[in-house]
DNA sequence: TATTCATAGGTCAAAGAAAGTCAAAGTCAA
DNA sequence: TTGACTTTGACTTTCTTTGACCTATGAATA
């Protein structure tokens, strides 16, 4: 078996019914299973996407750690269908439908609205053009994420 | 956990709804979590700055203390003080201090927080290092702005 | 009054502790 | 035998801890 599949159902398994969210140490891990840190973030990476339900957030430093937290995408699925189609980049214009589809279901109320409009606005991402689309899908999808309740 | 956050979360526990000022001694603060004093700075530089909501004085010398003053916190005020300090980039713990602050003041909810920190963290703005602080603060202010005028 | 000294706090840079990135090399199944 | 997936490791970035040295204040002393 793979040391990535290994790695992967450990951290599944470290969730349980109680917890959403777990927290790891990437070298303790990675001793652990004697293998390389960056193969945590391989794992991670593949295993751990927002398409799959998860939410991942780390720090680095002294006391760092990494965290995962686990999405219930049976919340709502209208979200996750679109969190999961989500691959390359979006236009404002892609979004702004998005978000005011979002908006007639019910899914999202006023003010995620726009909040959700302002951090994917043209407006206000203001970096070079290239990385616009990108930089806004991985954005809108994200917080799309995280407003599916606990 | 990190002496840091403990020595952050102390102080704050050392504000109440009477004072808007607290006042600590450097060494025996130092001594009471048995770090050196100049840790005592360094949570204090990272965590208590002006943009951040407050203000520090000190006095050396026998008597001395370090005193730190907490804005007014009606919720416009102090959104609109953030949001005027933002000058140029904020890093990921900058706002993540910040938003933790919005949260415990009762100025943003859960949910809210939770956006802001997803769309302002290192980890979802997959941009060249050189864009992604002034990034940051820009997609910052104007959700704060958008979470005043309602 | 002027000097000296103990008692604070301030600064800054180095060392330490994690995690992140990226690309090269390896594996394996279709 | 090629293309996708995995493994590895050198290098980078971020955050924290530590300590040596510096400066200001007030009290005691000459």
């Amino acid at each position: 078996m793979r040391m990535t599949d290994i790695i992967e159902e450990f951290i599944k398994d470290l969730f349980t019914e109680e917890n959403d969210y777990i927290e790891i140490g990437r070298n303790d891990l990675a001793e652990h299973f004697n293998c390389v840190p960056s193969q945590i973030n391989y794992v991670i990476s593949t295993r751990f996407k927002p398409s799959q339900g998860y939410y991942v957030e780390s720090k680095r430093g002294g006391g760092g750690h990494i965290k995962i937290r686990k999405i219930d995408i049976t919340k709502s699925s209208y979200l996750m269908h679109i969190i999961t189609n989500i691959e390359t980049g979006l236009t404002q214009q892609e979004v702004d439908i998005l978000i005011s589809d979002l908006l007639s279901y019910g899914l999202v109320n006023k003010k995620e609205a726009k909040l959700l409009k302002v951090a994917t606005s043209d407006k206000i991402l203001t970096i070079p053009n290239q990385f616009r689309d990108d930089l806004r899908a991985n954005i809108f999808k994200n917080m799309l994420l995280n407003l599916i309740e606990d």
